[in-house]
RNA sequence: UGGGGUGUCGCCAAGGGGUAAGGCACGGGUCUUUGGAACCCGCAUUCGGAGGUUCGAAUCCUCCCACCCCAGCCA
């Protein structure tokens, strides 16, 4: 059952789907695949990706399979494969038993080939790398034949054995198959199949010295795995007539491939180039900084799986490049914790106040609700006392009129607490900077409710100072400065977008009591502030918040206008 | 000057001959012990451009323009 306002939108890959099951293409089945490289950690473009995948198979009744695309044993190891099924997991879905690796397949690939060499569709050439392409011809250009594109299926067949048994060096010889280098899709000027690599695969070992290349292996793995709809991004659409080439020569099952537009984020970027250069060059602290847009920082941020998923719900699949604007992700974590976390009172930049009519000694315990949006939550006791800490914005000396805050001779609320007034001011004497503000409250209006019902403009939150719980607080901001960081101009560094102020550490922060045991990974609303998530740098001394992210702050908007 | 794609509101995105959904953002308002949330209202006479077909075109046809991808033994 939904309680959603809106519904997923339609796409041009249901109606494909639905076209399929119409005409009883696949016997009515929807198999779909998640295809990583181990060779990275995944980030929230893949997450559109695994949200499709999976998705349409539970909506259609499938299946979808996880699968690793390891036919490049340089750059791919156990390390990604253990990451990448934790994130999926964690993103909340299942693959159940069918977890598949492309290493799996080699021995079957390699009949394959052979079966193609035999049929006259795929030889062994000799040439060199540079001369590989410098015969395939350019994109205006036809390209030419290999002096050894004719070599009989005999030979054929003994050198590409031979190129299984080790007896080559690395680029010496590679599998080739012979389409048409006249084609205008460069693709199809004779794709290599297989290359040699003298190098130990993190699953076959040293079994294999030659490996398949991804156009051989993918759509065969996928027709291995009867998959129905294959679905991949933008870039391979100009690979699909060689994925249909692979399989109707081979005469087996033949799924479909289908493209779609690959996720932009504003203010981010999503390559595994840019992402790797953050972290290798300690822009950011790691794979799951916070700031970082992979699975496992915006995890460590305090983003939930369901704010993802939604998220990759709302913004569609199509096939038009595009730049979502990152508001639409924070959105839907405010949306989400709205209803979810709890509430607590943190003064993130403490001023000090003291109520000069309040007894010295006394503690009181004031109830507070621990979420509006859903009663079931309950609430909890706040102590409350003679000394507190508020907000440095919660308070002005001259203040502007939209302001309702506190200010000389003002009285407002304090949260869960009593009508407080204004009545003197104290500075640094140095600095002239206000240190501390005292006030006389109202007795009566214990709880935050005045008898005579007087009306007070704003409300404030406080944390009591002698039982407050020094913290501290991790702000973020966008990582970069600059919103399309897709289309920078040629040769432009984008190391000179990235935000310095992405990260702003506060310490001490003051948190109420009941926060001191906040697990790692547990979130709050810090009341009119924003949500955070508790940090594993957390130690029993000092814990540590992340910002997931603001609250919506309508009084930072009059500021702005007003300036 | 090759091939493959895409162009609908600031950002996403439906709609595919019957007279422009929705979300985010933005603006205004109601309410409020979070300037939060919720709720209400507003927000494309117009669909890259120009012609054409038609009673009627974002949808069909023609031409043009812009942008993206492809010359790894990466995926």
């Amino acid at each position: 059952m939904s309680t959603r306002k809106y519904s997923p939108p339609p796409n041009f890959i249901k109606d494909i789907i639905d076209d399929d099951l119409r005409t009883g293409k696949y016997e009515g089945r929807v198999h779909t695949r998640f295809p990583p490289e181990p060779n990275g950690y995944l980030h929230i473009g893949h997450a559109k990706s695994i949200c499709l995948n999976f998705g349409l198979a539970e909506e259609y009744n499938g299946k979808c399979n996880l699968r690793f695309d390891d036919t490049n044993p340089e750059t791919e190891n156990e390390e990604f494969v253990k990451a990448i099924q934790e994130d999926v997991k964690w993103l909340g879905f299942d693959w159940e038993d069918r977890m598949y690796f492309a290493s799996d397949y080699f021995e079957q690939l390699y009949q394959y080939a052979v079966e193609l060499i035999k049929k006259g569709k795929a030889y062994v050439d000799s040439l060199s790398p540079e001369e590989i392409r410098e015969y395939r011809g350019t994109l205006t250009e036809p390209g030419k034949e290999s002096p050894y594109r004719n070599r009989s299926v005999e030979e054929n067949l003994e050198l590409f054995e031979a190129m299984r048994r080790g007896k080559f060096p690395e680029g010496a010889h590679v599998l080739r198959a012979k389409i048409d280098m006249a084609h205008p899709n460069l693709n199809m000027r004779d794709p290599v199949m297989y290359r040699i690599k003298h190098v130990p695969h993190y699953r076959t070992g040293t079994q294999w010295c030659i490996y398949p290349t991804y156009d051989f292996t993918h759509c065969l793995s996928d027709s291995i795995e009867r998959i129905t709809h294959s679905i991949c991004t933008l870039e391979f659409e100009d690979h699909r007539p060689l994925y249909d080439w692979f399989l109707d020569e081979l005469e087996v099952y033949h799924p479909r491939q289908i493209e779609f537009a690959r996720l932009n984020l504003t203010y981010t970027v999503l390559s595994k180039r840019y992402l790797s250069i953050l972290v290798n060059e300690g822009y950011v602290k790691g794979w799951d900084d916070p700031r970082m847009p992979t699975i496992r920082g915006l995890r460590r941020r305090g983003y939930t799986p369901e704010a993802i998923r939604d998220f990759c719900e709302r913004i569609g699949v199509a096939k038009r490049n595009s730049i979502v604007d990152i508001a639409l992700l924070e959105h839907c974590i405010r949306e989400d914790l709205n209803k979810r976390a709890p509430r607590a009172l943190v003064v993130l930049n403490p001023l000090k106040l003291v109520i000069l009519n309040y007894p010295e000694n006394q503690v009181e315990e004031l109830e507070a609700v621990n979420n509006p949006e859903d009663p079931a939550m309950g609430t909890r006791k706040v102590p409350f006392s003679k000394v507190l800490y508020i907000e440095r914005d919660d308070f002005m000396e001259n203040p502007p009129s939209k302001y309702y805050r506190l200010a000389p001779g003002r009285e407002v609320r304090l949260r869960y607490g009593y009508y407080v007034t204004c009545v003197d001011v104290i500075k640094d004497p140095g600095s002239g900077e206000v240190v501390e503000v005292h006030c006389t409250y109202d007795p009566a209006t214990r709880g935050g409710w005045s008898p005579d019902g007087r009306k007070v403009k704003g409300t404030i939150h406080w944390v009591s100072a002698d039982h407050a719980i020094p913290v501290e607080v991790r702000l973020y901001d966008h990582l970069f400065t600059k919103a399309d960081m897709v289309n920078l101009e040629e040769d432009e560094d984008f190391r000179k977008y990235i935000n310095p102020d992405s990260l702003r550490i506060l310490y001490p922060c003051y948190a109420e009591p009941s926060l001191a045991n906040a697990p790692v990974e547990s979130r709050y609303q810090f009341e009119r502030v924003g949500y955070f998530c508790v940090d594993p740098d957390s130690t029993p001394e000092r814990l540590v918040f992340n910002r997931i992210v603001g609250l919506r702050d309508t009084w930072a908007k009059i500021q702005k206008k007003f300036s």
